[in-house]
DNA sequence: TAGATTGTTAATCGATTAACAATC
DNA sequence: TAGATTGTTAATCGATTAACAATC
């Protein structure tokens, strides 16, 4: 969350692998981008940076090295820009995924309409309490976890979003592995153990909090 | 979220606060201990930073700088290292939070056992929605947003959960803010513009899982 | 005492920023 | 042409790591 940030532990570094500093800075320049296509042909380095409040160098700096090119006295094309980022970033191909676990938490990720925004299509929820399952949850109907399998082979799901206890979640996980799903996004407060061919992502809500309070007593001793 | 990580932009730098890296760092050593203070009365910076996969120098520069001293031979008292990190993230005071936006986010939110442990207490829910207001989140009712104010009044709330549509996000940061409030955590996907003093969080579940989707396309190419 | 582990200073490394030439 | 903005190289800055002395 957060940046998370924030909250998730080193993974497997992939040769190509862009630094974390940098792929979370290019999201931010891509949300920015994407609240400006519809109104300005152009964008400028100073203007992006001017938002982010960050240096207007570092964004060249950044375009430049994922390829986007830009016009003396004119700018970037936003198009560009974003297509480029979008690109770099992944989320211009379509990726599927289960959501395992159908609590509360389970049923936002599942209603979160920014997700099919950046290609992530949720194709099965399953849960194994019975008083759950059958359960509609948008277009979804929550499956039993038998159904697993054969979800993730009929739909070549690659990502498995974890919303269960902490104490299933390793066990789940394991089973979404043997079944080539390449990517966990785990929401259960624990540390999964992955062959480092899976990415593993881990949002931890009290992270972030921690992080908040830290901050808020600083400002209050300053204050005070 | 994570590593949100990760999503939070910069925010105004209280004067006594520490790096941002150092307190991400911090809280992971605080979960690390914590998990270890029953077991062993303590705990060497090896340890931790094993653990990390981190440097153990880096810890015990860390612990350093926020106080802790361990002993040469024995290393660091466990409970001394969560007393001081806990003390220094501000989790050892408790603080009392409102959620405003009764939706699945909302709820789950609400019900998130993890807040409690880390000293947040969540003392009121609120949603404009007549269907959702009145039903029952845990121990909680669902309130109109009319009461907001005398419930932030008369529990000293010094935190506002935002999880509502980002249409309505600004203004109601802007009243909690005139109520007080001195940090804003919001799940709504929209800036929020709050004076200084104010400490804003921001938690994009899309921002994270897009930096998720640049390590899954890197391995598949890589792999392929 | 010998050995392990802390604590700190110095060295390295990398990331950010500044300067400026290239160019539309 | 003049001016604005990119793109890149060089300089600075800070953070991480290595080395080692202090010490229980």
């Amino acid at each position: 969350m957060t940046d998370g940030t924030d909250s998730a532990p080193e993974h497997n570094p992939a040769q190509h692998a862009l630094k974390r500093v940098l792929v979370q800075r290019l999201t931010r320049y891509y949300d920015f981008v994407k609240a400006r296509v519809a109104d300005s042909v152009t964008v400028s380095s100073a203007e992006i940076a001017d938002f982010l409040s960050a240096d207007a160098t570092q964004v060249r700096k950044d375009l430049s090295v994922i390829g986007v090119r830009g016009c003396p006295r004119v700018g970037y094309i936003t198009r560009d820009v974003l297509e480029k980022t979008g690109h770099v970033l992944g989320i211009d191909v379509p990726h599927r995924a289960i959501v395992v676990g159908a609590g509360n938490l389970g049923r936002a990720i599942v209603l979160y309409p920014g997700l099919l925004e950046i290609g992530l299509e949720v194709v099965g929820v399953f849960d194994n309490d019975p008083v759950k399952t059958g359960a509609r949850i948008g277009s979804l109907r929550v499956r039993v976890p038998e159904e697993i399998e054969p979800v993730v082979r009929e739909n070549g799901v690659c990502l498995g979003i974890l919303s269960l206890p902490a104490a299933s979640a390793q066990e789940v996980a394991d089973r979404l592995v043997s079944l080539n799903v390449r990517a966990l996004w785990n929401f259960a407060p624990t540390t999964l153990s992955a062959p480092a061919s899976v990415v593993v992502r881990y949002e931890n809500i009290a992270n972030g909090l921690a992080e908040l309070f830290h901050y808020m007593s600083r400002l209050e001793n300053d204050t005070d």
